[in-house]
DNA sequence: CTGAAAGCGCTTACAG
DNA sequence: CTGAAAGCGCTTACAG
């Protein structure tokens, strides 16, 4: 039982241990009968390689790192969900860190960088870096364009509210409603405010708005908020999913109808599939799509390939029963 | 921009690089003028340790993975990000595997700490493993009791079972159903049922029960299907909260009133953040519990320390509006 | 196709 | 309190 390393793979096998380190690694130049050989060796003698001793001589990892506030909210979860698959099939490790409970998460990402312990890393950051700390690293942000140097990938933010508030009026609606989690930093995200103000102004609508920093998982306060604030709107803009499912909960015990009282219309799109079918009209936000890209850019970053600084996708519009 | 190393500041200030890793390390056997100095030159050359160095020669990580089926799950989320906050606290990375749509996962995590990239695992494994292929490494499950060798840590499924069914009858509930995902293997989750099934025997009442193997994600056909087979209990205990709104709703919109009509309380208890305040009576597992034990349990075994083979943390009986 | 050697960047007895 | 040396387990030119 005690630890078994290449030199034991060698000894034992009659060859070198650069050989044994080309079989392990499948390189090609290595005669089918001697690959037998040790390969059936390194069988017998149940060895495996240390990763250690290979980070360590190859100068990388294979591990990448993704950060998201929380995990436990639909859009995230997802998210990392698909990362994950991603970087297991493409061979590579994922650590996930968590911010919201410790803000000191995204100092720490970096740090992981400059020790090596992982190659790069996806995050969704929320607070402030200084561009000394992050340029050079190979990072990729989501919905955020950090420093116009880390890349960024998000969806099409502001065309797609755009759109979503237009068809909103062209049903009808007088009196459309925003409710928004306001980014703790510049971000995408800010667009679908600026779009929703943007279409007020252009049908001379008046804006009825409720959009402050709340942390995930207290989105409640803006919707009771806004529903005291305006309890006559016809029509409510959600951006983001997560308080969509209360939003029409707390309509439906005020006794509104959707679509002929109130509509609804958020954007994500993300809902738990233990519930029911999708119910909210939503801009379904494509986060495999989303996932993949940023994998993708990461590995070209770490590669030393060009990437695009930003990359945009579309989201989908997905009626639900909740506009008309 | 060369990268430095700690030869580089041992050159630098003066010391041997013995010294320096001391300083790095903590060492108390370090004169303060030393450290200072030391110190100082690290900051001037912007040095930062390598870490696979270290854990080559350490022969230990500082990181270790927990495997759950998915993500997208309140209780495997919840459960996850619990870890994720301990682990960073007490200076531990953490590497995410989920295995629903790759089993090949589970094979992965027990490689993983083979070729020493972690220094252990915490898994909700979901499929079968040879006793040669766990024995001996360090390894904690959740909610399984593997081979009575790797410890599981779990919560009083039985007894807490038994005493919501009892609580249904308590209340009048005559016809009280029971839906359930039936675990790919033998686990504490079972034990739900055979407490139901206990329960229904003594009193004499007949069971009517959907139960039955499906992925995470797919709970909604058990749902339907019982609501087909037995369109008039009046209760459902629900193992597993991920169906629970599903149910909920799917009696709403028959027309059904709760807790008039139909009773309900359902295993797990975690609602979502997002949604309204819990309104499925539940038993809360103690999920942050249930991290912090499998995570002390898990930093035991890698330091070598004697640990309980059994772990059973205590639920709460949390009543909602869906129970009398 | 294969071997011998150098070296990745640390830590840790050991000696003083 | 500190230094010199050995070694953790690999990979990779280099030479043949």
């Amino acid at each position: 039982m005690a630890k078994v390393t290449i030199n034991d793979v060698a000894k034992k096998s009659g060859y070198g241990l650069g050989t044994v380190s080309r079989v392990i690694s499948g390189d090609k130049s290595v005669k089918d009968s001697t690959r037998e050989k040790i390969l059936k060796t390194i069988e017998e003698l149940h060895y495996v390689p240390n990763v250690n001793g290979a980070r360590l001589r190859k100068k990388h990892s294979g591990v990448i790192a993704v950060l998201v506030p929380v995990i436990n909210h639909p859009f995230f979860a997802e998210f990392v969900e698909c990362l994950e698959h991603i970087a297991g099939k493409e061979g590579y490790s994922l650590i996930l860190l968590t911010s919201q409970m410790d803000e000191q998460k995204e100092e720490d990402i970096l740090w992981k960088i400059r020790k090596k312990e992982i190659d790069g890393a996806i995050f969704v950051t929320h607070y402030e870096h200084k561009n000394e700390d992050i340029n050079g690293l190979p990072l990729v942000s989501i919905d955020r364009h950090l420093n116009h140097v880390v890349p960024f990938v998000s969806s099409n933010n502001y065309e797609a509210t755009k759109e979503a508030i237009e068809y909103l009026i062209s049903t009808g609606a007088k009196k459309i409603g925003f409710i928004g989690t306001k980014p703790f930093v510049e971000s995408e995200v800010t667009l679908r405010e600026k779009a929703y103000l943007d279409v007020m102004k252009e049908h001379n609508y008046t804006p009825y708005i409720v959009y402050e920093v709340v942390k995930h998982g207290e989105e409640k306060e803006l919707v009771d908020k806004f529903i005291e604030k305006y309890p006559d709107v016809d029509a409510v803009f959600a951006s983001g999913s997560s308080s969509s499912t209360y939003i029409y909960n707390k309509y439906v015990s005020m006794g509104k109808k959707f679509p002929e009282d109130i509509q609804l219309i958020s954007y994500d799109g993300v809902f738990n599939s233990w519930e029911d079918a999708p119910i909210v009209t939503s801009i379904e936000q494509p986060i495999k799509e989303m996932a993949e890209q940023s994998f993708k850019i990461l590995i070209d970053i770490i590669n030393g390939k060009e990437v695009n600084q930003i990359t945009l996708l579309k989201t989908k519009f997905v009626k639900g029963k909740t506009t008309k």
